[in-house]
DNA sequence: CGGTGGCTGGGG
DNA sequence: CCCCAGCCACCG
C-alpha cells in the first residue's frame, strides 16, 4: 500500500513536471518524427502503446521499470558506417525526453553491463542524405548524424545485461549481433528488427543495485529476445526469425552453445510478451512464417 | 575524457 | 600465433 501511494505521488510529480514529454501517439508526431516512425515500424507496431521516436529507432519505455520494453529499427548497409566508439561517441547519455531518467552511474558497481537494445554499429550512416558523415573531432560537420549516434547511446536504449553470459564477447547476444552485422546485413541489404527484454513477473523482479547496495528501480529482465524480418526484393515474400535468450549470470548456465539453438518461432515470443509482431502481414503468410523457426533460411549466416 | 584492462572470436 | 575488433568496466 505504501509502495502504491509513493508510486502515485511519483507519477503525479512526473506528470506535473514534464507535461510535454509523454510518449506519443502517431497523430502527435511531427512530420520529421513520422518519417522515422514509418521507417522503423514495419508491418505494424507490436502493440498499441505510445512510443518514443529517435532517428535510428522507435521504442516503448516502461517508466516504472526504467528500461525500454522493445525497440524497433530498420537497417541498411550504410548504417554500418558508424564512427569509432570514442570520446563523444563513447559516453552513455541521459535521455532528456524522460522524467527521472536513468544515468550511466546508476549501473556503476552493480555487476551488470549497460547492454544496448539497438546496437551501436547500426547508428551510423548518412541518414540525412546530405553527403556528409558525422565526425569524431568536428562537432559542426554533421550535427544531425551526430545526434543519431548520441541517441543510440542514451540510457533509454540500455538495459542491464550480464556481460559474461550474454552481452560480452562469447555471449549469445554478442554472437547474434556479430552475425547480423557481418553476415546478414551485407548479404540481405535490408532488415527490420525488434529487440526487447522480458520481465516475467511485474510484481516481483530483481533490480539494479548501484554499488551493490543502493536500489535504482531499474528492472533486470529475465529473458531477452531479438526478432528479425526480411523481405525478398524479387518475390516480395517475407521471412522471420526470433531468438530468445535466458538471462543467466554464468556462462555454464547457458542451455546451448550454438546461437542457432536459441531460435524459437516468433509465436513463442508473442506468447511470452503479449506483443503481436508484423500484424499487417497477410494473415496466411504471417501464420506460416511465425509458427516455425525457419532455421533453414537463417543457418547459412552462422557457419 | 583519456588510459588501462578483461574477455573472446576471427583474421592475417 | 598474435593482434585486433567489439562488447564492456574502472580509475584518476
Amino acid at each position: 500500500m505504501k509502495r502504491l501511494i509513493l508510486l502515485t505521488i511519483k507519477t503525479l510529480l512526473i506528470l506535473g513536471m514534464y507535461p510535454c514529454h509523454a510518449q506519443s501517439s502517431y497523430q502527435d508526431l511531427s512530420a520529421q518524427e513520422r518519417k522515422y516512425y514509418d521507417e522503423h515500424i514495419y508491418m505494424g507496431q507490436p502493440d498499441d502503446s505510445k512510443v518514443f521516436v529517435k532517428n535510428a529507432f522507435v521504442f516503448r519505455y516502461n517508466h516504472e521499470q526504467r528500461i525500454p520494453v522493445w525497440s524497433a529499427y530498420h537497417v541498411v548497409p550504410d548504417y554500418l558506417n558508424t564512427p569509432s566508439r570514442k570520446k563523444k561517441y563513447k559516453k552513455f547519455r541521459k535521455d532528456p525526453e524522460i522524467p527521472n531518467a536513468v544515468v550511466t552511474s546508476d549501473y556503476t558497481g552493480s555487476g551488470y553491463a549497460r547492454g544496448h537494445y539497438v546496437p551501436y554499429f547500426v547508428l551510423g550512416g548518412d541518414r540525412d542524405k546530405d553527403g556528409i558523415y558525422s565526425d569524431l573531432y568536428d562537432d559542426s560537420k554533421d550535427p544531425q548524424d551526430d545526434q543519431t549516434v548520441f541517441e543510440g547511446n542514451m540510457m533509454t536504449n540500455i538495459a542491464p545485461q550480464d556481460h559474461n553470459a550474454l552481452n560480452g564477447a562469447g555471449g549469445p547476444w554478442y554472437a547474434l549481433e556479430t552475425k547480423i552485422r557481418t553476415k546478414m546485413i551485407p548479404k540481405l541489404k535490408e532488415l527490420h528488427l525488434i529487440v526487447g527484454g522480458i520481465v516475467s513477473d511485474p510484481d516481483n523482479y530483481e533490480q539494479v543495485m548501484h554499488r551493490q547496495s543502493k536500489p535504482t528501480g531499474i528492472a533486470i529482465p529475465d529473458k531477452f529476445y531479438q526478432v528479425i524480418i526480411y523481405q525478398d526484393p524479387i518475390s516480395k515474400e517475407h521471412m522471420t526469425a526470433a531468438f530468445l535468450f535466458p538471462h543467466v549470470r554464468e556462462r555454464y548456465e547457458l542451455p546451448y552453445q550454438e546461437t542457432l539453438d536459441y531460435m524459437v518461432p516468433v509465436d513463442s515470443v508473442e506468447l511470452l510478451t503479449g506483443l503481436n509482431f508484423f500484424h499487417e502481414l497477410d494473415d496466411t503468410e504471417e501464420d506460416a512464417i511465425e509458427s516455425e523457426t525457419n532455421r533453414g533460411f537463417w543457418e547459412g549466416f552462422f557457419e
